[in-house]
DNA sequence: CCAGACGTTGTT
DNA sequence: GTCTGG
DNA sequence: CCAGACGTTGTT
DNA sequence: GTCTGG
């Protein structure tokens, strides 16, 4: 069986739009995942074909294509969606303020201050070099050789063990470090019923400065794309409660090491990327309000009961 | 050698 | 751009 | 992170 | 289910 006929498969499947099973049925799938690829290359995709004929027998309004052995068996190994990392954040001390706070001597942007900060939405963030300097980046790192910036959306967190090794951060690691204030970050913890938003936040006044790196994209139209990743690490006692990383979250002595360019010391740098104590943080349920991006009030930080939501 | 991937977290 | 896999 | 869209060819 | 956009 060869390739065209396993888009023709796919592409069958698609026009049904399949309940209740957790299969890819996406002719998209087909061209763009490494998993699809990988998975049409080892003929697996075939049982999963099947799989879904079944369930709807006669249903399909076109022939699925020649006929395919279907003594093959296998297990189908089903791809889930990627959860619960830091993937929302809340930003509402004001410019100034942070001007202060951190030291900044520059300031290349103005952003308003959010309660529901997305990914891909336009952030803050800090550089060094020989001064600190306030910038804005979009949230999601697209990587200086990217053809394409849509990579970029699923660029929104570095692991921190691993980011030196990694081709996406490696040289913005070495190179292009920055600090993203915040003043608490989100995470869904997953329960029975569902999930509930928990925020985050600092147990002192000041916001976090949660680490970061940066990159500069060249767009087909000659401009130039900023964009910056935040750095997740193993998570503390209380960042635990929902999961299993956290962002790496910078006190004040640290940055300068992180921010400076000069240094490449990858044992120093990858010394700081710990999570901070849990003392240092307080946590508590909000309404499931901040879900949606289009959100962004004071509403969304503010402490709920789980039998109010 | 060339082609193709390059990431995260959470499941299986 | 650089590394891995075929 | 969540929300929301998701493909093709050939014909109107 | 998976991808993109916010």
């Amino acid at each position: 069986m060869g390739s065209r006929d396993a888009v023709s498969l796919i592409l069958v499947v698609y026009r049904l739009t399949i309940p209740d099973t957790q299969a890819c049925c996406r002719t998209n799938c087909v061209s763009t995942t490494p998993y699809w690829k990988r998975l049409i290359q080892t003929s697996k995709f075939i049982i999963i074909a099947l799989r879904i004929r079944h369930l709807f027998k006669g249903e399909f309004n076109r022939e699925p294509g020649p006929p395919f052995n279907i003594a093959e068996s296998g297990r189908i190994f089903m791809q889930t969606s990627v959860r619960g990392m830091c993937g929302r954040f809340v930003r509402t001390t004001p410019i100034d303020q942070l001007i202060e706070l951190f030291a900044i001597h520059e300031v290349d942007c103005d952003l308003p201050p959010s309660y529901n900060v997305a990914p891909g939405q336009p952030v803050l963030a800090i550089t060094g070099g020989p001064e600190r300097r306030l910038r804005c980046f979009k949230w999601g790192l697209v990587p200086f050789w990217a053809k394409d910036a849509s990579i970029g959306s699923r660029m929104i967190n570095a692991r921190a063990e691993t980011l030196a090794e990694k081709p996406a951060f490696r040289q913005a690691f070495k190179k292009r470090r920055c600090v993203i204030p915040a003043d608490g970050y989100y995470e869904w913890r997953k329960e029975e019923d569902g999930k509930t938003p928990a925020y985050f936040y600092s147990a002192t006044e000041e916001p976090f400065a949660f680490a970061g790196l940066y990159e500069l994209w060249q767009t087909p139209d000659g401009g130039v794309l900023q964009s910056c990743v935040i750095v997740t690490t193993e998570p503390n006692e209380l960042a635990r409660t929902a999961h299993h990383r956290m962002p790496v979250i910078l006190r004040e002595h640290e940055i300068d090491l992180w921010l400076d360019d000069r240094v490449q010391d990858e044992t120093a740098l990858k010394a700081l990327l710990k999570a901070i104590p849990a003392e240092a943080m307080r946590c508590h349920d909000v309404s499931t309000r901040v879900n949606s991006p289009r959100n962004d009030t004071p509403e969304c930080i503010e402490p709920v009961r789980k039998h109010e939501l």
